[in-house]
DNA sequence: TCTGGGGTCCTAGGACCC
DNA sequence: TCTGGGGTCCTAGGACCC
């Protein structure tokens, strides 16, 4: 049986943990430059705050009501699910960690009482970390997830577990359960769906094998067989390594300067390189991405993307640095006030694999050496204490916005938390 | 005024190979 | 006049996920 292990609404969640005085208290947490809703706590979803919508349109909403609202806090999400997936490793005979707040664990084979155990884990998990779990277990991924969408409606004491543990059970779970909530079932394949009268995730199981190829291919029989029980896939145990690295994020302002947007693209140039370094990549294409903000429409719109095949694959901040500048160059365009510039490396490959080029020099041991210094030096030092001249110091003028960050209570000495007794 | 970021998988179609 | 067949690789685009 496989369980899937959730943390309820996780960034407001971690918010939480470091701050008792907001228990029971309506939380929301906003996207990168404060633009969105992106998680919201019970309480706050019971005030109407809407999910995925932009932050000004809740904000006299979240005022009113007290909402206390966070900017999103990378380093502190991170850091708690890293001790979520080490708790639930305690606990499983395996576990693929599928996303910063869930993983699929297989429940260990002797286990008799499901629900028991599953209630189990929810315990460690809290005492562990202070952090609230839903779980859903059943036979195969699809049905795990259909049951932890259960386990979040389940009003009675058996809240936040729900257990598929038979064919009647599973059949019974899927006629009342909307085929638009399946896992892998969005918004367009939902509407076709509908415009067949298919309903709930049984009437989804009962569509000819034919159709479901033909219409949502070889992906959607694969979901219509694990939502009967037949399992698709195995987990996966180890991360494998990503075959794409990129970094797309909006300026605080809009930008019509070249040079501003020149040292943006540097600094996310210089985040994609370290995370390839970090995973031992090296990248063989290079694609830029501009845009300007196309919700303002009554300004010029202009969004383009080019892509540079390396030379040599690399993952060589600099080399990648030079490249993306003539991609830039290649696709900006003076006169537009621009939102958002991004950079994506792809064609990665292992070093062992790759092809020298006779015509280009390699840049050879001495510039991986330094790569290393800057990594080592900026793993002590913070993100970007040692970048290349052509991210620039300007960073003030293209930054996204963050006004209501919390500290880094688990990953920066200078932010953790200070106990006091007065005596 | 203000509208996120970082990925994955699949298919079709073109280029190219023998 | 008549112009093959069976592949692979790559890319763009669509759909999805959290």
């Amino acid at each position: 049986m496989i369980a899937l292990v959730d943390v309820n609404s996780f960034y407001a969640s971690c918010e939480q943990v470091f701050r008792p005085d907001l228990r029971g208290r309506p939380v929301a947490v906003l996207s990168n430059n404060d633009g969105c809703v992106i998680a919201v706590n019970r309480e706050a979803k019971a005030l109407g705050i809407s999910m995925g919508r932009p932050a000004f349109e809740n904000m006299t909403r979240m005022e009113l009501h007290g909402v206390t609202v966070f900017s999103s806090n990378y380093p502190l999400y991170g850091d708690m699910s890293q001790r979520v997936m080490e708790t639930l490793a305690t606990l499983g005979a395996s576990l693929e960690v599928y996303s910063i707040d869930e993983a699929f664990v297989e429940v260990p084979a002797l286990e008799r009482d499901l629900a028991g155990y599953g209630h189990r884990v929810r315990e460690r998990v809290m005492r562990w970390t202070g952090l609230p779990v839903g779980v859903g277990i059943a036979e195969t991924k699809a049905l795990a997830k259909v049951a932890n969408h259960v386990a979040k409606r389940e009003r009675d004491r058996t809240r936040n577990v729900f257990v598929i543990a038979d064919e009647a059970a599973r059949a019974a779970c899927l006629e009342s359960f909307p085929v638009e909530e399946v896992w892998g079932i969005g918004g367009r394949i939902a509407a076709r769906l509908a415009d067949r009268g298919v309903r709930t995730a049984g009437d989804f199981t009962r569509l000819p094998d034919a159709w479901v190829r033909k219409e949502l291919t070889v992906t959607g029989l694969r979901l219509k067989r694990e939502l009967l029980g037949e399992p698709q896939s195995a987990l996966e145990l180890v991360a494998p390594a990503k075959q794409m690295i990129g970094t797309a994020k909006s300026f605080g302002e809009t930008l019509e300067d070249e040079g501003l947007i020149r040292e943006a693209l540097a600094y996310y140039v210089a985040e994609c390189g370290e995370k390839l370094r970090r995973q031992s990549s090296l990248a063989g294409h290079l694609t830029v991405y501009l845009e300007t903000n196309r919700f303002r429409e009554s300004d010029p719109q202009y969004v383009n993307q080019t892509c540079v095949r390396l030379p040599v694959p690399t993952n060589d901040t600099l080399e990648l640095t030079r490249h993306a500048e003539r991609g830039l160059s290649r696709i900006f365009r003076a006169g537009y006030r621009y939102k958002k510039v991004g950079v994506w490396l792809s064609g990665l490959v292992s070093p062992g694999a790759v092809q020298q080029d006779f015509f280009v020099e390699d840049p050879g041991i001495r510039r991986a050496n330094v790569m290393g210094v800057m990594d080592a030096v900026n793993r002590k030092y913070g993100k970007a204490a040692l970048r290349t001249a052509a991210a620039g110091f300007r960073r003030d003028q293209w930054k996204l916005r963050q006004e209501r960050v919390s500290p880094c209570y688990t990953t920066r000495l200078g932010e953790v938390m200070r106990v006091t007794s007065d005596e």
